[in-house]
DNA sequence: TACTCGTGGTA
DNA sequence: TTACCAAGAGT
């Protein structure tokens, strides 16, 4: 009979995260006071994103917003441009919404507890408890997949994600310490990051695996459990891009809500399985939002989103500088472009737009997606 | 509850 | 190349 396995001791993990913390734009060095503005934004920032990627994100609305006072004061659209190719744009449009609330409600300083923050636009259980915890010191149990990934390992959790959840979250919250509540919440995030990797943990290096149920399994990395998952389809779709004797491009501005909402695009007809890109030039520019002598670049520019994969085709036109822009377009000016709210798909179907040599024939060789 | 909602890095 | 993954929230 083997001895029965330590508990978890919130205090290893705190030694550890004393000796091996990250150092990152937003955190508080030690005997630092967190600024709840920074923590806010960074939250919001790494929402299903990686730190590396945020970085320079922060880095730039910090710059350009350095209280929660002057984003409140700015227009969305100017927080949209700099939001620009970091995914998730609801996120821009309730940070936004989120600072005017800061002001309006709580007088332009952040709350400190869960409840309130809570109610705030973009903050859910996860930024709420995060911000209470690092930013004000306060007890609260901060669930992100770092966390997910360490305690379902911890304790061997065999129920599959995302069912465990409740399950998970009620084991994380036993191993709180008494104090010290905003780096244990780091530790643990931090841990899960750099130890208790998605593929292939560290063990050897954790201050828990003495506790380790998943390691003592000896498959830690087969936890959490998940269900198995749907696959991706994929759409098609046409992109009408129309460049100006100037270089300016015609844009316009996508719905308020749902995918890309708010943001700038290149015109595109729908996007949807049903559409044939192998068809003539002639068949994909009657659909085109006005008459104009349509070519083809050929191939596609492709696209992954979370839940679909587009494929674009491109028609071209070039027109006269004297031409107005079409009703709900607007003409962007190419030294513009780069600080245009325009996500990255958009992106991709410009230079694939820009690149590529144009016919009004079917391509005679596929080349290769851009 | 289950689906929607981006992007870039990595193995 | 494909598939997975990253400090989730809103509906």
């Amino acid at each position: 009979m083997a001895a029965a396995a330590q508990p978890p001791s919130p205090g290893a993990l705190l030694a550890w995260y004393d000796r091996h913390r990250r150092r990152l734009p937003w955190r508080a060095e030690p005997g630092e006071r967190a600024d709840p503005y920074r923590i806010w934004l960074s939250e919001i920032m790494l929402q299903q994103t990686t730190v590396k990627a945020a970085g320079p994100y922060f880095l730039r609305f910090l710059a350009r917003f350095p209280d929660v006072r002057a984003l409140a004061a700015a227009p969305l659209d100017d927080v949209l441009k700099l939001w620009a190719g970091l995914g998730y744009y609801s996120r821009a449009r309730n940070l936004h919404a989120c600072a005017s609330a800061v002001i309006e409600r709580h007088a332009g300083r952040f709350p400190s507890n869960e409840a309130a923050l809570l109610a705030l636009p973009g903050v859910g259980p996860y930024t709420a408890a995060a911000i209470a915890a690092i930013a004000f010191d306060r007890p609260a149990t901060v669930v992100d997949g770092n966390v997910e990934r360490v305690v379902a390992r911890l304790f061997a959790v065999e129920a599959p994600m995302p069912g465990a959840k409740p399950e998970i979250r009620s084991l994380a919250a036993t191993l709180a310490p008494p104090a010290r509540h905003g780096d244990f919440a780091q530790a643990m995030m931090d841990l899960g990051a750099t130890i208790c990797t998605p593929r292939k943990p560290a063990c050897a290096l954790c201050p828990w695996s003495e506790s380790c149920a998943a390691r003592r399994s000896g498959a830690p990395e087969l936890y959490p459990r998940k269900a198995a998952k749907a696959v991706r389809p994929t759409r098609y779709g046409v992109a009408y891009l129309v460049r100006r004797a100037d270089g300016a491009v015609l844009v316009r501005q996508r719905p308020p809500k749902g995918l890309l909402g708010g943001m700038t695009e290149i015109p595109t007809g729908d996007w949807s399985a049903d559409v044939d890109l192998s068809v003539s030039v002639s068949t994909l520019a009657a659909d085109a939002p006005f008459a104009a002598g349509w070519r083809r670049v050929p191939g596609v520019a492709t696209h992954v989103f979370t839940h679909f994969a587009l494929e674009l085709a491109v028609l071209v036109a070039e027109l006269p500088l004297s031409t107005p822009a079409p009703p709900g377009a607007r003409w962007a000016a190419a030294d513009d472009l780069a600080s245009e709210a325009l996500p990255t798909v958009f992106r991709k179907a410009l230079a694939h737009g820009m690149s590529g040599a144009v016919t009004s024939a079917p391509p005679a060789v596929r080349r290769a997606a851009s």
